[in-house]
DNA sequence: CGCCGATATGACAATATTGTGACAAAAAAC
DNA sequence: GTTTTTTGTCACAATATTGTCATATCGGCG
């Protein structure tokens, strides 16, 4: 799952620049060399930050940091402002219009990838959720811990999030599809069966206390549920 | 360390007037004058507490307080709403989306000074330099030592402020992402993997007594636990 | 009971993640 | 300037996790 990089840049050399050294850091890089097509490319392909350049031919880069910025659908994505001016002035209204970062050119790949980096660190925080107590089992989302009564319990990386979905959508059935798709994401493909031995996993480790909770619902999927 | 104080409010000379006597009182002021740039300024400089306006062209103060306080890297960080309304509802609103204290306008500088205060005391003790305890192992931030009783040990700067960070946040799981982002800054670029090297020199620090409470979470990062 | 499809389980190799020592560059101390 | 400490990165080792298979067990049904 490599980041896609959107370079919205008019020149050429500059733009496979940017591109070779981006590809070669590890990111996958869609280009476009003017706004028209850059809003093309990013409902096209929806990538995760874009980096643009403020000066260019037709609709400058200011105009359209704007317009993706007042959309719902793209101005979560973030951005980074490219200038070749160093004023103040710039950077405050590139900040203004929504950019999240801007960088005065002439800059090195390395920066740029850096700026990249820490963009796409911070705007990717996980999302927290208070802790979820079900029959004196505790689930702490923050700390990443399972209790059996206030005893700690050993899940693996996926059975904790399988437990932490079955706790937040309790009492009804999941198919091993719906279950791949909510706890490995929905391009993936695995076998249905695995799931089959995530589960067991999960109720051995909740054993002996808690492995009624994770029913088989035959010929249907898996549910979790207080009442047997 | 003086702590930061992220200044939201719309109009200026209000503004300028709470920076003056805030930073007359030691504190160093951050200032944004909306819900946009204010969100820019927290994730960049980390803000100790934030000072919110309720209302604001935009976004209002409500809006941003209330995503602040969903968002894992922001929702520990103190926020006073002020508004200019006085109702009892107000308050109960803002304190419902995640404020820790409520403000009405107009107040004197020395009030704010003494509320920010009194939050900072309670929730970033770290903040007034009083040593911190925990375990028999006591951190002091004034003289930059750390003692497994009584008896010095040594850090080195980085592993220090790992460790203080770790003792402020404990019992939590942070990503390596977001342990560069508190300790090292926003805007660096270091391999998440430099996060190990230096969680086991710390580690080795603090062997053989204490080293069980920074544990692995396998898949999540790191977590501070006097728990097992 | 004996059959069938569905599910449980143990084993295992492939992967992914983390731990660790070494090292050169940078920073700080002298 | 030189020496010492600290820092970030790497390569490799040590572990833990993952997905899949083969096989056992189960549940229902004629």
């Amino acid at each position: 799952m490599t980041p896609k990089v959107l370079l919205v840049e008019d020149e050429a050399p500059i733009r496979e620049m940017m591109s070779l050294a981006l590809s070669k850091v590890g990111y996958t890089i869609i280009e476009a060399e003017d706004a028209a097509s850059a809003r093309k490319r990013m409902l096209d392909d929806l990538p995760d930050i874009m980096v643009v350049d403020w000066m260019m031919p037709g609709e400058s880069g200011i105009e359209f940091v704007r317009s993706v910025k007042s959309e719902s659908l793209t101005k979560q994505i973030p951005v980074i402002m490219v200038t070749a001016r160093a004023e103040e002035d710039d950077r405050v209204r590139g900040l203004e219009v929504g950019a999240d970062d801007y960088m005065c050119k002439p800059f090195s790949p390395k920066e740029l990838a850096a700026r990249i980096k820490a963009i796409l660190r911070r705007t990717n925080p996980q999302l927290t959720d208070a802790p979820i107590e079900v029959n004196g089992l505790r689930l702490e989302p923050d700390s990443h811990r399972v209790f059996a009564n206030d005893k700690s319990l050993e899940l693996g990386p996926t059975e904790f999030r399988i437990l932490h979905f079955f706790v937040t959508h309790p009492e009804r059935v999941y198919s091993r599809g719906q279950i791949l798709d909510y706890v490995w994401g929905s391009n993936v493909y695995i076998e249905e069966r695995t799931v089959d031995v995530h589960i067991r996993r999960l109720r051995k480790a909740l054993t002996p206390a808690y492995n009624g909770l994770v029913q088989t619902v035959r010929g249907a999927g898996y549910r979790f549920s207080t009442r047997s």
